[in-house]
DNA sequence: TTTTTATGTGTAAAAAATACACAACTTTGC
DNA sequence: GCAAAGTTGTGTATTTTTTACACATAAAAA
């Protein structure tokens, strides 16, 4: 074996000094926004605050802060819901980055959209300043910075995520019956569907537990009571493809 | 009416210097890398090049680079594209942004992937240097970064997303053959795929255009060749939900 | 001219999606 | 206490989609 080693030429070039390269390279202010969803009264809503910018003033805006040093946006994201909320082990999933020059009225700030769903009567708000509120969706108006935008793609990435995973019951209590499922499918999708075919899809995806508990004062005959099986789907994961509606 | 203001109580607090706010903020540094596929002898491939970091001697990485000032992240990534193989409209969609605190080995960098999708013999690729190269996805080994990671989502990403969209066009020459278009299928989903369903399917998709050619020079009975109705394809986009496979 | 290899096509069976109606149960109002 | 209103719970027939599968034909290679 010859000893010799070979030197491809463009080792020639190789740069030593990592951290010095990185220093050297522009920067940008890093933030999280969080699209955090929530349903009732059979409607899909969204968290919002009134933003402390006096630019934005009475506009609403999404719950987000500053990335920290050496901070994950996952972490982040999951610290933003933690103080806001009081929640942790929440859905959570990243979903996209905004990098409008001007969308902050302050100079350039990248932003990255974090989508999650929790049952509202789950928690309190820990803050009840500024207006803090669950606000309906169809409802909102015009939103500080771009969150409306933000907003608006973290719905569609929602309601095609719906139907390939079972995501619903994050926005769910416990127990909760089938026409209340259906009612979420439908706020979610925007669409009515047909009740005794969404029972059989649901049947046939296997994923309830009958607890064999009736619904409590509603005004009309109960409807039976179900759990999600998380084990299940976490065991069947793999094969999910689609839910269809 | 009253001529009376009235004044919320957090309005007292509103932040009225919104620059001095953000010039406050920390910042990180940020790079788009882009993981582009493109489809040649019948498998997958990356483009990627050796990384030019000591650190990264020999490990091949995917072509990134600083995102400027008031630059765009997907201008960022039409860049990249244009200088590395001098083709602009080509498609190109974000897919996610990594943000370990230790991917770069200098320190903090955070990064936003893209994924491109383009025919590998419709464009030269600029630079020879550095060993840029079509690199067979299957047996890409260990990568420079957290690129291997990126790599694996973005196929993931593909894969996923080719069966919601007919995007496998952009990896094909403006002509081809239900042949060549079914190896792309099966060489993304890798999977094998019965010729008469998939010609069936596509078929009844209506998206394809015989042009009334036949291949030449194959060693064996020639196949038609088609072009894809790009027109029809942007006209009925809303209406597409899934191709299953 | 024979062999090899790939193209091009149709149909039957199975599975999934859709459309649709009625009896039973509980509350509410009279 | 009875009728009305409103909702639950269930099954089947029809249509659509998916799957599995075989043979004749065309061109190139031997």
């Amino acid at each position: 074996m010859k000893k010799h080693v070979t030197v491809a030429p463009h080792e020639e070039h190789l740069i030593k000094d990592a951290k010095a390269l990185v220093q050297a390279y522009p920067s940008v202010p890093l933030t999280v926004d969080c699209v955090i969803f929530g349903f009732e009264e059979n409607k899909l809503k969204v968290l919002v605050i009134k933003s402390d910018l006096e630019y934005y003033k009475n506009h609403y805006s999404l719950l987000g802060d500053i990335v920290k040093d050496n901070e994950e946006l996952d972490e982040a994201a999951y610290r933003i819901l933690k103080e806001r909320t009081g929640m942790n082990d929440v859905f959570l999933d990243q979903v996209r980055t905004f990098s409008h020059p001007n969308r902050h009225p302050g100079g350039r700030v990248i932003t990255v959209a974090y989508c999650s769903l929790l049952n509202i009567n789950h928690h309190q708000l820990k803050i009840h300043d500024n207006d803090l509120n669950w606000h309906s969706l169809p409802t909102l108006g015009d939103m500080a910075f771009d969150h409306k935008e933000i907003v608006d793609q973290c719905y569609s990435w929602l309601q095609k995520r719906i139907q390939e995973h079972p995501l619903g019951f994050n926005l769910l209590p416990e127990k909760f019956s089938l026409r209340e499922l259906q009612n979420l499918y439908e706020a979610i999708l925007a669409v009515s569907l047909d009740r005794r075919n969404f029972r059989k899809k649901f049947a046939s995806m296997d994923l309830l537990i009958d607890i064999d508990e009736m619904e409590q004062d509603v005004p009309h005959r109960p409807g039976k009571l179900y759990k999600f099986n998380f084990e299940k789907y976490e065991k069947s994961k793999r094969k999910w493809i689609g839910i269809d509606f």
